[in-house]
DNA sequence: ATCTTATATGATCATATACGTATATCATTG
DNA sequence: CAATGATATACGTATATGATCATATAAGAT
């Protein structure tokens, strides 16, 4: 794999999609959207979260282009855009999953 | 693919492990280390920064897990120790990349 | 037109963190 | 035990961003 290496303008984008996946709510969000698209009334009551809390991240995750909005009546409905997320989120669990085993391993004696 | 929701401590985890990717110096860095080990210096002089802000962005990076550190002698090596950042950054560079030959084609008339 | 409901936004405050300067630590050499 | 060289850290400052409250917009109902 013999990649050239990113300019900063693309490296400075690169970082911001991290940003925006940097916030636990943020992930709760998808996570909630990863079964289909929701309302953003269902979204507060499952998290938990402010109305305007849950609408300033939908904004954030929708001008980043994770997901997208739809507007139906009073209601506006918010679903994945971006199918990368699934495998990104998976990589990210799956590389933390084996850290914590490895670093359960570190004191175990046999 | 049916996942059962993350606590809220791994969402924690997550978003930490996305929060130190979300740095354009730190992804400059990790590019860098892509073909092999480092030393401070060099990744200094490779990146122009000061020599005390790479210092304390490799500690970000080392404490996360995704570098290795190997002292040899006055001189410290860094290298990849996590392999899923290349996907995780190919995952990333790929997508905005074809958004933005989507957001290009948006106003192309034919 | 007025009222209600669903969502978005402006203002503010608190917190986190990146950066630079200066200094400290640590290993090597004389 | 200095002195030197490579790397790490303490501290101050500037900036970014998340949370909340209050209010605005927008669409539908009366």
């Amino acid at each position: 794999m013999k990649t050239r290496p990113l300019s900063s303008e693309a490296l400075d984008l690169v970082a911001r999609r991290f940003a925006v996946l940097a916030e636990p709510m943020r992930l709760r969000l998808l996570q909630l959207l990863f079964d289909g698209e929701k309302n953003v009334n269902a979204l507060v009551e499952l998290t938990g979260g402010t109305q305007a809390n849950i609408s300033r991240h939908l904004q954030t995750l929708t001008e980043s282009r994770l997901l997208r909005r739809r507007k139906e009546g009073l209601q506006v409905f918010y679903s994945i855009a971006d199918p990368t997320i699934f495998k990104l989120c998976e990589l990210v669990c799956g590389s933390l999953e084996k850290e914590h085993t490895a670093m359960a391993g570190v004191f175990r004696r046999e």
